[in-house]
DNA sequence: GTGGTCACTTACCCATAGTAAGTCACTAAC
DNA sequence: GTTAGTGACTTACTATGGGTAAGTGACCAC
């Protein structure tokens, strides 16, 4: 991808279709990170939640369905991982796989822009 | 949240180090790229497109009324900036602003990331 | 006067999100 | 031995939002 302005030649008639390799994949990992609850979930996972109560009581709004069926997903998607611990109440451990832990460091510069252009409005 | 690795660990482990603030402001910042078509339509003005209909046309599967929609919020948002050129059928021209270019660099890094883990399982 | 352009709206439907309550397997207390 | 509680989910139901299609209005060209 290239963010940067095609200052060479702005306006050309060339086809500025986005549907190159690059593009789609960036477009599926942003809307990964960015589907409602993932990064909040990915977040409180990386700050030590591992339970699935846990990680309920962590994200501020969260609800059980919306966090089994996250977690379902995350899970499919190699971002952590999920192991039963056959205890008196079964408890479930989810972690972050390193691919999870990766993404979530990628996403340190949003966290910088977010302080950045601190919104006054 | 502080995702930067020490290098000595190159593991998550500091990623507990999170103010709330910060946190939130992560959060919503994540949640605004991550919105359906969001970035695409970004990525799209950063690449050229500067008019509604060369959006839709740039962003596969985007619609009228979604696009519609995600410009005004985008530019609620000061990620970009609307200008009505009275032309014969009339004009729109659409820019990012330097925040909502900045926004764009900073996600970057997704895009390494996505390459990094190329495996879809 | 039919058709075309551009940047939207409006109308409708359906998929997903949100909220609340139920389930299962078990244990501890009354 | 009925009640209550735990952990990790499901199920049921409603509300919100997204997708598709068609309409709008100001203009012009044929």
């Amino acid at each position: 991808m290239t963010t940067t302005q095609p200052s060479a030649h702005p306006r050309d008639t060339d086809i500025h279709r986005i549907n190159d390799d690059e593009c789609r994949r960036f477009l599926s990992s942003v809307e990964l990170v960015g589907k409602r609850w993932n990064s909040g979930i990915l977040l409180a996972i990386a700050r030590g939640a591992t339970r699935f109560s846990e990680i309920v009581a962590a994200v501020d709004g969260l609800s059980d369905r919306l966090l089994a069926q996250r977690l379902k997903e995350l899970e499919a998607s190699g971002l952590l991982t999920r192991e039963v611990i056959a205890s008196i109440p079964v408890q479930v451990r989810y972690e972050l796989t390193p691919r999870g832990a990766d993404l979530l460091g990628s996403l340190q510069p949003l966290v910088s822009w977010g302080q950045r252009w601190t919104d006054p409005s």
